[in-house]
DNA sequence: TTTCCTTTCACACTAAAGTACCAATCTGGT
DNA sequence: ACCAGATTGGTACTTTAGTGTGAAAGGAAA
């Protein structure tokens, strides 16, 4: 809809848009919003491309800058996805029972992933960097993990974590 | 801004690009690999266009194929990039003994206390209150131990102490 | 005695953590 | 399709944590 209403004076360019969403078809938001900015920088370059002589300038200009924003986009998404990697790698290294108290204490995994990194000495503002979330997404989790632990302060949590071997 | 509206509901998405080519900048193979990969693509997608008639099918499906495929090298560079993650940390594991390592940063016996009421989560004043001291004496006492220690707060201080053994 | 370190504490300030409440979206089952 | 839980965020607020500066008292060593 957003699209939309942004080119609609360039009919010919929507042909590209199912063609990048036909490779994501079973996939959820993020590549929606993969597609969405597929799309708007399309449209984007097309829009350029008529107000000022770009196609003279030579395709690879063009291609080049399609090219690069597609590689940090792509580097922001494979970013994204080795997240959840790294808190199964961490999760089986203890040879105890990490995932039965994880679930003893209903903690989920995104608190469990907060948690860890509380441990290392993060800051919530590094944590919420690092996951790529809101300070206050942050914040939301570690009040919720600490109701869950029964403490009151981060240095409780991982306290307390560690006395039960879920760290 | 085009962009920046459809993305608008992640603003962490810009504060991540930084971080990845953050990531990406000591690594110089990498960057020679990826301006090949451009170049080798760029020479064939422009033999493609005299070869055949591509210019017909519309400049979308050309810029596609280049949105895709970068796509995929931004994300296998994503994956690369994530993985010696770990390795860091490990340097300073120096198993030694507590008593010389706290002479060799220069932890007082005070300081050390406190770091240990710390390590049990213990807040300023609980800590102020156990050992009959004002809440402003612990805090200069550690001040004083995270400077020592080279760290910013408290759960670094923590986590690197048990690190180097002195916990 | 002088010097250095430790320990103690104060005040004023900034930064971070944490709480409470709310709400939208997403996901996994039934 | 609906629902419970998970995830993500926001606002406004209170509480701790941490910094910078200064200072006083005691002990140990030169």
């Amino acid at each position: 809809m957003l699209v939309k209403r942004a080119i609609g004076s360039n009919p010919d360019f929507f042909r590209s848009i199912p063609i990048a969403l036909f490779y994501f078809y079973p996939m959820k938001k993020s590549i929606l919003l993969y597609g969405l900015a597929m799309a708007v920088l399309l449209a984007l370059l097309k829009f350029l491309q008529y107000k000022y002589l770009i196609r003279d300038l030579g395709i690879e200009v063009y291609l080049t800058i399609v090219a690069v924003f597609f590689t940090v986009l792509g580097i922001w998404a494979g970013l994204k996805l080795t997240n959840p990697k790294q808190v199964i790698q961490a999760s089986e290294e203890k040879a105890g029972d990490p995932e039965a108290m994880l679930a003893e204490y209903g903690i989920s995994n995104r608190e469990f992933e907060v948690l860890q990194l509380m441990a290392k000495g993060h800051s919530n503002q590094e944590i919420a960097d690092e996951l790529f979330l809101s300070l206050n997404t942050i914040k939301t989790h570690s009040t919720n993990l600490f109701s869950k632990l029964d403490v009151k302060r981060r240095t409780q949590a991982v306290d307390k974590a560690k006395s039960i071997g879920i760290l």
